[in-house]
DNA sequence: CCGATTTATATAACATGTTAAATATTAACC
DNA sequence: GGTTAATATTTAACATGTTATATAAATCGG
């Protein structure tokens, strides 16, 4: 209830320009809008959009399209090799390959040598979801493409690329750094 | 179980090149590799991988942190607001706005013109908590911009809002198209 | 061969994302 | 002025993210 209402103090933020990178003044807090992970997180969710829709008509979600993306890429995967191509986490992705399974979408076997190790693979059922999604997504890919420029487009990839390289190294990787 | 086991069409996919961006072969589906979502995501992971221990020490949640730095740029605010500011969707937004008011760490008013409105600012207890993992963070933000190189993150700011701000027009917007 | 450690996967518990619907309040229109 | 549409927020239901732990099987050491 009664807060005293100083809402002349709201403009303390000064509206920061494309080119301001170092937006911080005196012993103030780093500028909000110049976080990394927002910025990362805006620039997606504008990209994701553009294909949630198209996934939704399917009763796809993101993370399920992107499993059944990258078990066209090779016959069989392991469940943590999947987890790790398609960026998703173990937990996560446990839950993601019952739902596939149930949908008949992937199949799931043992390896011989090794009885823990899966074998997760897509069936043909699983084929037919990507290739009548797949070129819709083409086309998106293409007005994206469009509208941002190939070369900047081209430029965004190699900096993103070049960022998780960078970083994934010393510190902040999963590597088990106790 | 028994399927016949064709490794050899596992190469299917080649490796891309960072430089390859338009990575297609004839008929077949874009490199997995080359998906901008995958892109953004694990640069975000790479980046929040530096931050999450940090946050994690003081038990709060990377969106519970956006919410308190958001609040911290103006006296007050209305969910609607806070959740665009953050990024944060209102169903969300509303959950977390319940823990942090529950912890202490934030406040809730109602308007006086719109009863519906809200009134959310930041408590004493909030900004200490900023206050004391603010300069962590910004060390982590000094270490990225060091391991990355200040006229990098520069320029991918800019492309990141950029490429953000050309699909939140035509279509990609929260604008109801129907 | 047996116990301890590592590896592969799954579950649990809680927080958030996504979509849809509910609720409450205001504005609009006749 | 009272019904209807629009707005602000919340809740519900389900899927995923994050962390910690459990389970099972393989490996290592004695």
């Amino acid at each position: 209830m009664g807060r005293p209402s100083r809402k002349a103090a709201a403009a303390i933020e000064p509206a920061a320009k494309p080119t301001e990178v170092t937006g911080q003044s005196a012993g103030e807090i780093r500028a909000f809008r110049r976080s990394l992970p927002m910025a990362l997180l805006k620039a997606r969710e504008a990209v994701m959009a553009r294909f949630r829709p198209l996934l939704h008509e399917h009763d796809l979600t993101e993370q399920q399209w992107r499993v059944l993306r990258a078990l066209t890429t090779a016959d069989e995967f392991r469940a943590g090799e999947l987890a790790r191509v398609s960026s998703i986490s173990m937990p996560s992705l446990s839950r993601i390959l019952r739902t596939l399974e149930k949908r008949g979408l992937i199949q799931r076997g043992i390896e011989d040598k090794d009885l823990r190790a899966a074998q997760i693979s897509i069936t043909p059922s699983g084929r037919d979801m990507i290739a009548l999604i797949a070129p819709h997504s083409e086309r998106r890919y293409a007005e994206i493409t469009a509208a941002f420029g190939a070369d900047r487009l081209a430029t965004l990839y190699g900096l993103l690329d070049e960022l998780a390289d960078c970083l994934g190294g010393p510190d902040g990787g999963d590597g088990d750094e106790e």
